[in-house]
DNA sequence: TATAAGTCTACTTAATTGGTAGGATAATAA
DNA sequence: TTATTATCCTACCAATTAAGTAGACTTATA
């Protein structure tokens, strides 16, 4: 499941989309309109902007944007960023992989079918964008 | 991600669907054939008794056994009798439903959206089995 | 009645989750 | 140049979950 900090995430990242072009946006804003609590939602977008997704302006009219269109932010890297893997298990992230011990993932039938679900909801979440989830 | 008792669990539940017709198969022999730690293992095992998917022995000659065929016990069961949910948010889960607060259901891109990996998901899990894994 | 097994309750320890506090820094405007 | 506005940063905290351990209890068999 992903985790409240993720589900605030894209509440903050989709309500940025829709103000895009609008110039920066205040924390206190996105809190206020969100119900999002204040100082994580400070901790939760310093992340994205570290992570070159956002960007920031201080002082006044200050505030915080997207650095990119909106269609150009995939999901999938929304999740992987602030949530962690997307594969359920490490030996079949393509991006957190660790390999299992005790295992030979050339014969586990568990390891083949985790690559599919993998790949299936890959096919979904690397093909839409934070555009695509303003209804 | 699968917690490491989820991944103990189906080291296990395939070993028990490998020796299905010998008869009961000790604890210590799984722990020690597949390198879970015992007493780890003790607890998984009757968790898994008490929902019904293993039965047991006491005594000499006992230990424990599937009770029913691999071929009709589904991964997405297993999944979500020892991790939990397997849909990314509790609002489009089917077993562990939960509303979100603030946020209405019927004009959400990202519910729409994890319905599907929800399906896609389920589309594998729900129609393979133990006797799938065992390749 | 001894032995071999699973059963049960409770504990521990570490990591993660979901926050909060408060000062530092930088940009703007008076 | 100073006050104000807003983000930035470090650190902390409480609750929960994950992962595993201890030890006594019960039941079945020989």
């Amino acid at each position: 499941m992903l985790s409240k900090k993720s589900q605030y995430a894209f509440k903050a990242l989709t309500y940025l989309a829709i103000k895009y072009d609008n110039g920066p946006v205040l924390i206190s804003e996105i809190s206020r309109k969100k119900k999002i609590p204040l100082k994580f939602l400070e901790n939760i977008l310093l992340e994205l902007k570290k992570a070159g997704m956002l960007d920031s302006k201080k002082g006044k009219g200050g505030g915080y944007f997207l650095k990119k269109d909106p269609s150009k932010i995939k999901v999938a890297d929304v999740i992987r960023l602030v949530n962690g893997p997307i594969a359920m298990l490490p030996c079949v992230s393509l991006y957190f992989y660790e390999r299992c011990k005790n295992c030979d993932e050339k014969h586990c039938g568990l390891h083949d079918m985790m690559i599919e679900v993998r790949d299936a909801s890959l096919n979904i979440l690397e093909n839409r964008t934070l555009a695509d989830l303003l209804v």
